[in-house]
RNA sequence: GCCUCCAUCGUCUAGGGGACUAGGACGCAGCCCUUUCAAGGCUAAAACCGGAGUUCGAAUCUCCGUGGAGGCACCA
């Protein structure tokens, strides 16, 4: 089925570029994935390239956090650096040397100039600049040196950089997908550095030139490249290659709607269980079915009601055309609704062969026969993975501990609810019959035929057999504790009530 | 300060001139179910930023305000 006005894609050649300073987080994450969605919808390429062409700025063990991310979303991408592919090098070190060619090319066009200006030069015009409130620019003050003398000082071994020569007058109209036309005036466009002085490429240019060679066909990205959009237009039409499409993707905002999220933030987050960095929400025991289907929402929809989608759906119903420019605050409340709906969906065995990690860093032994049987209890009642810690852990426990002011029943007192379990536990040693069924039926009757009722009764096992007010359901959870264990407990519970009086 | 983008419930969004009494979801509140907690079901409250214009008709198109966001590096 196809949506109004989505029109049958040729293959893309899309990439996601990230750079290796930091840690992969949440707008990152949703980048890669429309980039992904739109190549395997298309039969296209997802290529993974490592923006590093600022050494200073590299974190050791960024580029790994950055494939264990994606991996762990579940987007495999079909070219990259560790895989290789027909268009390498896929990191962008590895091929400093070819932009230098690129950037002479433009010097020779005229559309490049050699800048000797030193940074502190720059520094005292940009504080001049700011000082006389006006716009922080380059002066321009190396434009017009004459080539032959530009290239005398550079032979000469003078320290410089090549520049971006901006149209003078004019202005530059560049397409975004999403957005339609955006036209600048060109005296706002500055002269931007395209080689550092130590003959590296900055993003740019460098960007500009591995997209074209690379025959990137569409252009998904951070909003954040808006300003410098134009720029990247006019880079294009210096080299007369065609552009790919644009699409700028929208910011993600703090939970509060006002501003992007900071580091600060995502300190408080992390103590809320929730985090803005890709790699956190496994242990936080999110699914990565979940995350995914989340980010996709944030600024994609597809009709008027369907908002759980598995990684096949977004496949199958992504479309360009229905991404929304506008910025979006994140939600985790809607995560958290998100990933309870998934684990729900999870299908028996795979909700099992997750949750058991969770267990065992708890510090329980959990068995896969046990957790076969606890699975179900509690698969409704998780919104995360790790709350099947607190709701299950009893199950794998020799005994419970638990806060004998909790076992006293509603309006009872220590005695009579000691009473009440000395008779259930009477009444259990004697019964073959350990199923849920026959638990209720018998429990049922006691409770019928006592001066106490269901809440109270059911309260007090509760408590006496799991440890906690709140735990799956009792009957069940009885069975699975078993018979030899669930009268030990009952004895523990009625020496505690004792003890009380 | 300058440049750019954006604007529908608290939040994510549907909406492509008449189908709008503005739909869905999360969250919130109430009710039902119920041995606890969930899940599930039902119900409620909740929005077109403002002003002009175009038009028979504007949430939808245009302009101006206002608000929010992003950017202004020999970072990406």
């Amino acid at each position: 089925m196809m949506v109004r006005g989505e029109a049958k894609m040729d293959p893309v050649r899309v990439r996601f570029a990230p750079s290796p300073t930091g840690r992969l987080h949440l707008g990152g994450g949703r980048t890669a994935l429309y980039n992904y969605l739109l190549a395997a919808q298309t039969g296209g390429q997802f290529i993974l390239r490592i923006e590093d062409t600022d050494r200073k700025r590299y974190v050791e063990g960024a580029e790994q956090e950055i494939y264990d991310s994606l991996r762990w979303l579940g987007l495999e991408w079909d070219e990259g650096p560790d895989k290789g592919g027909l268009y390498g090098p896929y990191r962008q070190s590895e091929r400093k040397a070819i932009y230098l060619d690129y950037a002479r090319k433009l010097v020779d066009l005229g559309h490049a100039y050699y800048c000797f200006c030193t940074p502190e030069r720059l520094e005292s015009v940009r504080r001049e600049q700011q000082a006389n409130k006006q716009s922080t620019r380059y002066d321009g003050a190396c434009r017009h040196i004459g080539p032959e003398d530009a290239l005398r000082r550079v032979e000469s071994g003078e320290r410089h950089v090549i520049r971006f020569r901006s149209p003078d007058e004019g202005q530059t109209t560049v397409t975004d997908l999403l957005r339609g036309n955006i036209t600048v005036e060109n005296e706002t466009i500055d002269d931007f550095i395209l080689i550092k002085s130590d003959g590296f490429a900055l993003y740019h240019l460098a960007a500009a030139v591995v997209d074209h060679l690379m025959k990137i066909t569409h252009v998904l990205r951070g909003a954040e490249w808006l300003p410098t959009f134009p720029l990247h237009g006019l880079i294009h039409r210096a080299f007369g290659w065609q552009e790919p499409v644009w699409v700028h993707l929208s910011v993600f905002l703090k939970p509060s709607g006002s501003g992007k999220l900071s580091k600060r933030d995502a300190a408080e987050l992390i103590k809320d269980g929730h985090s803005i960095f890709l790699k956190d929400f496994h242990t936080l025991g999110y699914l990565p079915e979940a995350v995914t289907n989340w980010i996709a929402l944030m600024g994609w929809s597809y009709d008027d009601h369907t908002e759980i989608f598995s990684m096949k759906d977004l496949v199958e119903k992504f479309s360009l055309i229905k991404l929304n420019p506008s910025p979006a605050a994140i939600n985790f409340s809607k995560l958290d609704h998100f990933n309870g709906v998934h684990i729900r969906q999870l299908p028996q065995d795979d909700l099992v062969s997750r949750i058991g990690p969770f267990l065992t860093r708890a510090g329980y032994n959990p068995d896969i026969q046990t957790l076969e049987k606890v699975a179900p209890l509690i698969r409704e009642r998780m919104v995360t993975l790790d709350d099947s810690v607190d709701m299950a852990g009893f199950f794998f426990q020799d005994a419970v501990t638990l806060e004998p002011s909790d076992l006293i029943g509603k309006d009872l007192d220590a005695s009579q609810t000691a009473v009440i379990v000395k008779q259930v536990h009477e009444l259990l040693q004697q019964t073959d019959d350990f199923s849920a069924d026959g638990l209720e039926q018998l429990l049922r009757e006691f409770v019928d035929q006592s001066a106490y009722n269901n809440k109270q009764v059911f309260g007090i096992l509760r408590v006496a057999i799991t440890g906690q007010r709140v735990s799956p359901p009792l009957f069940e959870t009885m069975e699975i504790v078993g018979k030899d264990k669930a009268l030990v407990r009952l004895l523990h519970a009625i020496a505690l009530l004792e003890k009380i009086n």
